[in-house]
DNA sequence: CGATATTCTTGAAAAAGTCAACCATTAATT
DNA sequence: AATTAATGGTTGACTTTTTCAAGAATATCG
């Protein structure tokens, strides 16, 4: 009377009622695990990765991030993203503009090749998305999305 | 008229009208990265990491679980397992014991020590999601983690 | 028995994260 | 105005995390 057809996650329900499986820590930590691994099985055809994606995304923002503004929104060291930018612009998908109003930093920018990739890439990753929430209702994901937010920029 | 205050988290709110900023990915990257960190910094006089307590965790909940369960359930590659629950053997907290049903896997149980680790330590981590999660109220907080355990386990 | 699969382990390589120091520039203080 | 302090980008070193391939022991299945 267990389970005739095949366990789904096969072993691990019975440690679903540990302490562990309560924590929010450990809950982030495997939805990102499980979330960014597919995803970026989907970008890497494209030669990125969730890292390098995210960067694209705002360069395409229009918004024009400093890279320090970039390392604060990414919650990244900013000497991750010299690496970053530097991919990027070597591939010709992005561009260092100098900030008028700044001399020491510099906007990030994309370059027409980069604009065509990100919206490749933007579809891939709503893809991604998709299935990674494929668990939750239209409603319980638009939930899920706006107490995300909150985890993600709590009122510090 | 604006912000007569000073900024709260500076600078980044521009973005948080970007595409980025509404994709799940992003925002549990975000918020594992905050987290984790924070969480990290308190278990660190404890010697240790939110890794390594994790396992400590599971070793403690009486389940006795295989590496390779442990592993599938962290969503780690066996060889972290080996390493991370090797280091908590040396320090005295947890005991691979042979697993009497297969020769091949070894269950991991805490000692003593471990259990009087595991209590201080999750009294932190606890203290530490109650920070992290401080923007939601009480009700979104149970919201959040009814959504995160959907997200975490799929039902793929 | 023989073939195949599984569990733990080791080792190597790539990627990610952390940290300190430097240069150019800007902001603050005197 | 001159000195001092702070900031943005960059480099380099170092640690941790992640990913993979392969091997030894044991289990499973035909």
């Amino acid at each position: 009377m267990t389970t005739p057809t095949a366990p789904a996650t096969r072993g691990t329900e019975r440690f679903l009622a540990s302490e562990l499986a309560g924590e929010a820590n450990f809950l982030i930590a495997r939805a990102r695990s499980r979330g960014s691994a597919e995803a970026n099985a989907r970008l890497a055809p494209l030669g990125l990765r969730v890292r390098s994606y995210s960067v694209l995304s705002l360069a395409c923002s229009g918004l024009h991030p400093t890279q320090r503004e970039l390392a604060e929104f990414l919650s990244l060291d900013p000497s991750q993203i010299v690496a970053l930018v530097d991919n990027l612009e070597k591939d010709g998908h992005v561009r260092r503009i100098p900030d008028p109003n700044d001399r020491r930093s510099k906007l990030i920018d994309s370059t027409e090749a980069g604009q065509a990739l990100y919206e490749r890439a933007r579809a891939l990753t709503c893809e991604s998305e998709a299935l990674s929430l494929a668990g939750l209702s239209a409603a319980e994901q638009r939930q899920f999305l706006a107490l995300l937010n909150k985890a993600a920029f709590p009122p510090n």
